[in-house]
DNA sequence: CTGCGTGCAAATGCTTTGCAAAGAC
DNA sequence: GTCTTTGCAAAGCATTTGCACGCAG
């Protein structure tokens, strides 16, 4: 068995931690690679699908783009997320506003929910 | 200019407003080949486009997954959506439990928001 | 040393596009 | 008849995988 500690996971792992906002292969690819020059890009969706499996971080979707990631213990504040339409940048929103168990219809079960907010940020709205 | 009405525009609008949840590509063109056994996975993503962009239709994301679609009267219906984690597919669920503008950061402005709840479908739910 | 993790390049798989033919008006 | 839309096959792209080498333990 496995999980050995390199340089590209940990530069992985922190580019993730550091950005408060979830992030796309793409971007964690041009964060870490400040750090691993060599860094290549399959091994950031290697590492981020071994993260997936072991629930260290969470993906969150955005239509017509690629998935973003960000850490279970930044997850773990439970907050939502705000996508601008714009930039197509994504932001971290604290707290959570959903009321929702009631509405469930029968025979359903919730495990968890994701809220997305869209609109435009401080930067875009011209 | 254009906008010629085709059997296969319509079957697919027809099989995006029947079913009662958003369906992706592969549905929509599963369910309207049965209208039309010719029609083309291609033409199936160009009058999705179409639609998107005469705003006719939503897109909604899961992470992992295809982007689904809805028809904008079916969203203006407001209520979310449910997926479940094991076969994936995606329900309605009427109405919404959201209370979030006071909290959205300066600066920022809020136009529609996607709720997306995950957990097992009564189907599912061993 | 041993063998997991990485970089590279090739392979996938979903989505888009070019083009000639079919169909709408 | 004219011009849009379609089907098919090829092209694009993001993501995944095979393989040989490098590095962690």
């Amino acid at each position: 068995m496995s999980a050995r500690a390199t340089k590209q996971k940990s530069v992985i792992r922190e580019a993730l931690e550091q950005a408060h906002r979830p992030l796309s292969p793409q971007e964690i690819y041009t964060e870490a690679r400040q750090q691993v020059p060599t860094l290549s890009i399959a091994t950031v969706y290697r590492v981020v699908r071994t993260l997936l499996s072991e629930k260290l971080i969470v993906p969150v979707a955005v239509p017509g783009e690629s998935d973003r990631y960000e850490t279970q213990l930044c997850a773990a504040h439970h907050h939502h997320h705000f996508c601008c339409n714009d930039c197509h940048r994504l932001f971290d929103i604290p707290g959570c506003g959903l009321q929702v168990a009631a509405q469930l219809p029968r025979g359903f079960s919730l495990s968890r929910h994701e809220v997305m907010l869209y609109g435009s940020c401080r930067d875009c709205r011209a």
